[in-house]
DNA sequence: AGAAGACTACGAAGATCTTCGTACGATGCA
DNA sequence: TGCATCGTACGAAGATCTTCGTAGTCTTCT
């Protein structure tokens, strides 16, 4: 199969558009502007123009049938995570996975219930196919 | 006790430069630049501003009793990463560590021993003082 | 001493990110 | 029909990041 096309890092301002996308679903510019406003007080041609952006970069994609836009995330949450993390073990754990699991652990009080899933993720990884 | 004055993030130019840091210890420009002119082609100069600036960021510290100015990384290696991944979670995962955690490992085989360690990690942790 | 080399300081260019103002077309309503 | 409203497109400004050239100082070697 081809391999996914890749789209930048998304920066933090783009990152931020993307949660509401997930969590909303396809939105027009207005949804995700009064969506962000209580927390981020920019300008709605600014929300816009960045979405435009992102549109060009590939991190979105568009729908024009109407005349307000619909946009929605070109991947899935969980992909871009796992490209985040992925990008940050090798920026600054040497691509060792294991440390950053292990800082993310130590510095974090999990509940017992996170915990078990854990554990139950790992006993998979070790009784797995390989 | 007055809380750690907060560096910014650090840029990937500038991480790379703290790595080098972070595994051979204090360092002149002239050391940190000959280690990574391999995999990335930079002027002496370029470098030598980078550190500058991440002096000034606070980012680095620089001891200037020697004619070349010997460069550290302020914060240690582990605080840096913590933070970096602190950040990561705020950003991309709505705060909630275990879901990096579960992304980070889903997405790598890890060997038997690495999974060891995050068990032994995972039993100190619901044993613990709490 | 004088030239060559190494070092710091600094200004500025080019790229990217974020922001907004303005222009202009669509829609809807008095 | 005419006007207010809402939408997109777009240029440009300001901030930050990365890059390098140049100038000036100090050291070393012949």
């Amino acid at each position: 199969m081809p391999p996914t096309p890749q789209s930048p890092r998304p920066t933090d301002a783009e990152l931020e558009i993307l949660r509401v996308l997930w969590s909303l679903g396809p939105c027009t510019v207005r949804q995700v502007h009064d969506e962000l406003s209580p927390k981020r007080d920019v300008g709605y041609t600014t929300m816009l123009k960045l979405m435009q952006i992102m549109t060009d970069k590939g991190l979105l994609l568009r729908n024009e049938s109407q005349r307000s836009h619909v946009y929605r995330a070109r991947q899935k949450e969980t992909v871009t995570q796992k490209q985040l993390v992925k990008d940050l073990v090798s920026r600054a754990f040497g691509g060792a996975t294991e440390k950053l699991v292990m800082q993310a652990l130590s510095s974090k009080k999990a509940t017992a219930q996170e915990i078990a899933d854990i554990r139950k993720l790992l006993d998979e990884m070790e009784g797995g196919v390989q």
